[in-house]
DNA sequence: GTCTATATGACGATAGAC
DNA sequence: GTCTATCGTCATATAGAC
């Protein structure tokens, strides 16, 4: 069986779903300009177009962790590692003409109210994601929970940078983060909780 | 002139923009579910669909910015401040039934590579997002780029965090960034910036 | 200002030949 | 496996009466 015709529906998917969002990306933009047989698609994909968005929000999901992975295991250091990804991102939205970094953010906000199939699909991505930053975070020596903790909010901070990075079509917002992602790596959590002390600077 | 028509109409796309993004929703839901007459969009936005998002946008925008304007001015010290502008939030969250936090990510996402004008007025919303949280920050006692590097980077984890957490349906997200960014706050900048050393816990 | 009716096209999905 | 043709529905937008 060939399955050429598989993978370039579900890449050029991928790619359409990151730009346009799930409702913006249509079919027949699809069979243009993945080159597939229109008539493939339904024999691949019996349930259709929500069938297809699946495989390629797996694909993205799958994309994200390797790349993460991939970098941090460039760096012993664990925040030297994250400021690896960060950089990596960077020049990955630069090199996309700002349009990448958050492949499946779109799809997510339209989606998880509505459909469940591709809600659960985006969640089992972001945890994936996020355990690849747990691992490395525990393994550099922080305590399971804050390691958790910080991974999800690093994997926030990265969603939600690129929103705006996207939105200013500027590298701003994500070179901020990454600035504040490494102070925060290097700060101790020790610290009293509450209070209204004014102590900064 | 009967300005409640139009007030209904941006009020009702406003949120429908933000559980379901642009291409997602239609005029004629518009028209239903805001009960207003449907000749009277194309007489209050001759542009049609376009420049009722954009006035939606816009709309949202102003009421994020006067949300957390209000939250941060309840409290003197600016940590605590940001703090109580995540609990808002979190309660929003809950009480939205997951569907709230977040009214531009999914507009913003969809059309900033393709709209202009959508794009920019995104843009400024956020700006002004970011702006409120740099003047409290700054007369808070931060200098000036650091409070703005750290408004961006509080703004930029909000839209993450409410991301995952509408995608994981759950409030913890939230909470664990509200945790992380009061450790930021208290957090010191003037730490050595490079380095592979493992120093943390 | 608001109405109805409709133009025009894109959408997702299907049928049946090959 | 892939093709073409087409169904039915929805979309945005417009025209013209009131």
């Amino acid at each position: 069986m060939d399955n050429t015709t598989r993978q370039q529906l579900v890449a050029t998917t991928s790619r359409l779903l990151e730009a346009q969002g799930y409702h913006g990306t249509g079919l027949s933009q699809i069979i243009r300009e993945s080159g597939a047989p229109r008539g493939s698609l339904y024999y691949y994909f019996p349930d259709g177009k929500e069938e297809l968005a699946a495989a390629a929000i797996a694909e993205q999901g799958a994309r994200m962790r390797d790349f993460t992975a991939q970098l941090l295991n460039e760096v012993a250091d664990p925040v030297a590692a994250v400021d690896r990804v960060l950089v990596g991102l960077i020049e990955h939205f630069s090199a996309s003409q700002y349009c990448g970094g958050a492949p499946l953010a779109a799809v997510a906000l339209e989606t998880a109210a509505h459909n469940p199939r591709l809600r659960t699909a985006c969640t089992a991505a972001y945890n994936d994601m996020i355990d690849v930053f747990t691992a490395k975070l525990r393994a550099g020596g922080y305590p399971p929970t804050r390691a958790m903790r910080l991974a999800t909010v690093i994997v926030a901070g990265i969603e939600g940078a690129v929103i705006l990075s996207r939105t200013q079509q500027s590298t701003a917002p994500l070179a901020l983060l990454r600035e504040e992602v490494s102070i925060l790596l290097r700060c101790d959590n020790t610290s009293p909780q509450a209070g209204n002390t004014v102590a900064h600077r």
